[in-house]
DNA sequence: CCATAAAAAATAATCTTTCTCTCTTAATAT
DNA sequence: ATATTAAGAGAGAAAGATTATTTTTTATGG
């Protein structure tokens, strides 16, 4: 927890309880949660967090860069503390995300600047397909 | 008109002014619309077409296979006729929506498919960046 | 034409996210 | 330690996007 409370710290964040215990849950997991799950897992131990705290604290982590937003197609957003751009793959059958690995991915910004006359910032790359679980679940 | 009623017969669907206007807007734009961008548009032509029938149209049409769904980040989904995967640029400037090339990513699908172990079936890649317009607005 | 099933319209409801207002608390300087 | 103050948290309302429900209208095959 000291960790988290320097980064909060060197980016003028006041340190709280609930940025704590966002941020530290975003950096302990790799599921990819959306605000509501964060909010479902946080509140049986921070019993007066609403969920429009943990709105508000995402878009402030987001804001400062400690946390990115990544959005899959579904109705809501789902966050990510690992903030390096990377590729992620999402399963139909369960709706799970999970990481790609991104050496794949090196030159692709390059070849993307090379071919258009926008000045390009940032990229989100999804994948859609079907984990080993459900693959196994549909040959049944 | 013709090849638009015979699109939507092919796959069974009742072919009705509602249906032939939105398919229509949608082939013959490339700003990749949002339900209200589409309903805004046919709504002159058509006083008495709903938003909802828009949404519901929409489902039918991307359920069909005849359009595909985006979803770049913003509160709201996009629409676009072609339907063949491929990439798409968004300007943080302006909010605006283009194609890319997709000659540059012929050989990702497959790239992804060596390095996991989800049977992949599908992929979005979005790029961020300030179009030509918003670029020469910063530097003024 | 007519019957019938499907679709459109109208409207309400739901779901996610944001806003506003008030109260509390962390950080800082004394 | 204490007081000050500016930022953050909480509660609830509100907004915005999408979906569901009910009734009316329309497309289509016979
Ligand atoms: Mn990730
Ligand atoms: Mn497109
Ligand atoms: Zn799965
Ligand atoms: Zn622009």
């Amino acid at each position: 927890m000291e960790e988290i409370t320097a980064l909060l710290k060197q980016r003028g964040l006041k340190v709280t309880p609930q940025r704590l215990a966002i941020l530290n849950f975003l950096m302990h997991t790799n599921e990819h949660p959306t605000a509501e799950t964060i909010y479902k897992k946080l509140v049986s131990d921070f019993p007066t967090m609403s969920l429009a705290t943990v709105y508000k604290t995402l878009e402030v982590l987001k804001n400062t860069g400690l946390i990115q937003e990544l959005n899959v197609g579904e109705g809501s957003f789902r966050y990510d503390a690992k903030t390096t751009p990377h590729p992620h793959i999402v399963c139909l059958g369960c709706g799970k995300v999970e990481d790609l690995d991104e050496s794949i991915f090196k030159d692709l910004l390059e070849e993307v600047k090379k071919h258009t006359d926008y000045k390009v910032v940032g990229q989100k790359l999804y994948f859609y397909g079907y984990c080993p679980a459900c693959q196994k679940k549909m040959n049944n």
